[in-house]
DNA sequence: TTGTATGCGTTATCAA
DNA sequence: TTGATAACGCATACAA
C-alpha cells in the first residue's frame, strides 16, 4: 500500500506539502507539483479515505434505513439517492431493517460506530418506534431525513408527496370521465392519511359528500371479497390507494365480469412496474419515487455541508393515463 | 465522543486494558470487568470502527456493483446478500453502475480508498469491461465474487443458476402437458447462454431436434410482431426466457385471441412479482434469486476470513406452477 | 512555498 | 493480569 509518506519520500517534499497539495488547499512549484504527479503516478497511489475520516472526524457515508430493498417503491427511491450521493462522492450504505430487525438502540449504534455522516430514513411509517431512531440520531447531531409520507414535523427534514393533492387530482380525473360515484380503496391505511384522502376527494367534488372508503386486503381472493361492496353502492370508478391491491383488484374485477373502464374505472395510486404490466394497463397517479429520493439525497448532503435546507418537502404529484379510466 | 482512553481513566485502569479486554483477548479480573463496564456505561462509548479500520488495515465493508438497484431481479439478490451481511455485523455498500457509469479504474479505485473488506459483482453479464474490474480487484486481492449467469471461471467464484437444468425442467414440463411443438423465446441472449438451453431443451426431449429460437424486444408491439413466426411454426408452448418479455408476450398472445393455456402454453423464466400479477398469472421456473445474494455473501465473507470456499455454485432451479401451460 | 510535529481512536508488541 | 508505547495514514497548527 503506498500512502502520503511514499510519495513525499519518492518526490523528495514532505508528507505536508503532498497532502496540502492533494487536498487542493496549497499552491506549490510547478516543478515540486511535477515531481509529486510523477511519484503519485509511478507508485500507483490512492488515497486511504478511512485515515482521512479518522482524522476529520468524518466520513463520506451515507446511510439508507428501509424495511426491504427487494420492493420497487423502496428501490425507486433508493435508485434516486444512489444517483445523487454518487454524483457527489458519497458512499452509499443500505440497511433493511425488515431483515436484520435491528431497534432504535441498535440502528444509532451502528451509525455512530461507523460515523455515518448521514442518515436517510425511508418509510416504516406505520411503525412509531422508527420515531425514536430519528430522534435518537438528531440528538446526536447526526444529519437525518425521513422520505416517505406525511409525519408531522418533529425538528428533522420530512419529504413525502402531496396525497392531498394526488386525491384530489384522481377524484377529479374520474370525475373528467364521467364517474358519478367513486370509492376511495385502501389497504389498511391509518386514519391521518386517510383524511388526506379524504379532504382531496372533497376538493375534487363540489357537491358535499363524502367517498366510500374500503379497505381491502392483498391477494386476489381478498380483492374479490370486495367486490359485492362496490356493487351495493353502485360505485363505478375506484380511486385505490395502494399500486399492488389496484393490480389485483383489477384482476378480480375482470374475473367478475366487470369490465374496465367501462363498468368500472380503476385508477391506481404508484406508478411502479406494475401498473405498466396489469391487465388492463392501469392509469395511475405517479408520486415521483426516484425524485423523492434524489431530493432527499440532496437535503442529507445539504446538512453534512452546513448549508441550508428546507425543512418540508412536497413533491407534486402527476396523473399517468393508460386507459383504466 | 467517548473514547478508550476516557473509559481507561475511568476505570483506573490502562487503555490497552480495555481494549483487549472488549475484544474478547484477555480475561480481565472480575473487579476489574465491572469498572470497566461501569465506565462503558456511564459514559456511552461506542466503538470507532473507522479507527479499528484503519489499525487493523480492514473494514467490514462489503460493496455491491450491480447495474441498477430498481429492478426485481437486482434487488432481490441483493436483499439476499443484505441478509446475510447484516448476521455477520458487516455493513453494505451499493454502487448502481448503470447510474454512475463508472469505469473499471474508478470502481476500483473506489474500493481501495474506501478499504473494501470485499466485493459483489451481479450482472452485467453482456459486458466484457466488467470481467476487467473483477480482475482488477483480484490482481489487488480485495476478495471478489461474482453472481448472475455463467461465464468462464477465471480466478473467482462464481455463482449462477443451473440454465441448463432450468431449461430441460421447462421443456420437460411444457411436453408433459402435451406441448409438441416447444420454442424458446429469449431477448437478445448471447449465443453462449442460448446454447446452454438449448442442451437443456435437447435433454428434456428424447427425439432429436433443435427448439425453435425466436428473439424478441420486450414492450407490447414487440411482442406481438412475432405471434406471426409462432402461428407459423405451429408452436404450442413457448418458454420465454425472460420475465417481462413473457408477461409482454401473454399480453399480446391474448389480445390475438390466443387462449393461454388452451393455444399456446406460455412459460417464464423467473419468478418475481410480475409473473405473479401478469394476466394470466404466469408458470415458470424460479432461478433462486436471493438465495444467489445468500450464498454470494456467504462466499465473500468466507474469502475475507481466509476460510475455504467453493469457486463454482450452481444453483438449482425450480418450478412454479400458476396455470399459463 | 515548504517542513515539523502532533494527534485522530484503535490495536498490538513488548515488558512488567 | 495489566501497562507503556508505537504505529495505522492522514490533516493541520505552527514554524521557517
Amino acid at each position: 500500500m503506498t500512502t502520503l509518506k511514499d510519495i513525499a519520500k519518492h518526490a523528495n517534499v514532505s508528507v505536508a506539502t503532498v497532502s496540502k497539495y492533494l487536498s487542493l488547499d496549497l499552491a506549490v512549484k510547478k516543478e515540486t507539483e511535477a515531481r509529486i504527479q510523477a511519484a503519485i503516478k509511478e507508485l500507483g497511489y490512492v488515497p486511504n479515505v478511512v485515515a482521512k475520516a479518522l482524522k476529520r472526524k468524518e466520513t463520506f457515508n451515507v446511510a439508507v434505513i428501509v424495511p426491504k430493498i427487494n420492493n420497487l417503491y423502496y428501490s425507486e427511491i433508493t435508485s434516486g439517492i444512489s444517483q445523487t450521493l454518487g454524483k457527489q462522492h458519497y458512499n452509499l450504505f443500505i440497511y433493511e431493517v425488515d431483515q436484520l430487525n435491528l431497534d432504535e438502540g441498535e440502528i444509532l449504534q451502528l451509525m455512530r460506530e461507523n460515523m455515518i455522516a448521514g442518515i436517510i430514513f425511508i418509510g416504516l411509517f406505520s411503525d412509531e418506534s422508527f420515531k425514536e431512531s430519528i430522534r435518537a440520531a438528531v440528538e446526536w447531531e447526526i444529519p437525518v431525513v425521513y422520505a416517505n409520507r406525511y409525519i408531522s414535523f418533529d425538528g428533522f427534514p420530512l419529504l413525502y408527496p402531496d396525497l392531498v393533492q394526488a386525491s384530489k387530482l384522481g377524484t377529479a380525473y374520474l370525475a373528467s370521465k364521467g364517474r358519478r360515484r367513486i370509492a376511495l380503496v385502501h389497504k389498511r391505511l391509518p386514519d391521518r392519511l386517510l383524511e388526506l384522502f379524504a379532504k382531496g376527494y372533497r376538493q375534487a367534488i363540489e357537491e358535499d359528500g363524502e367517498p366510500l372508503l374500503v379497505a381491502i386486503e392483498e391477494g386476489m381472493e381478498l380483492s374479490e371479497s370486495v367486490i359485492p361492496a362496490l356493487a351495493e353502492n353502485r360505485i363505478d370508478g375506484v380511486f385505490v390507494l395502494n399500486e399492488l391491491s389496484a393490480v389485483y383488484l383489477a384482476k378480480a374485477l375482470t374475473k367478475a365480469n366487470i369490465r374496465i373502464p367501462e363498468d368500472m374505472a380503476v385508477l391506481s395510486l404508484g406508478n411502479s412496474l406494475i401498473s405498466q404490466i396489469s391487465t388492463p394497463e392501469l392509469t395511475c397517479i405517479d408520486l415521483q419515487n426516484r425524485e423523492l429520493g434524489i431530493r432527499s439525497a440532496e437535503i442529507i448532503l445539504s446538512q453534512i455541508r452546513k448549508q441550508a435546507f428546507k425543512p418540508v418537502t412536497v413533491l407534486e404529484p402527476s396523473i399517468v393515463e393508460r386507459g383504466s379510466v
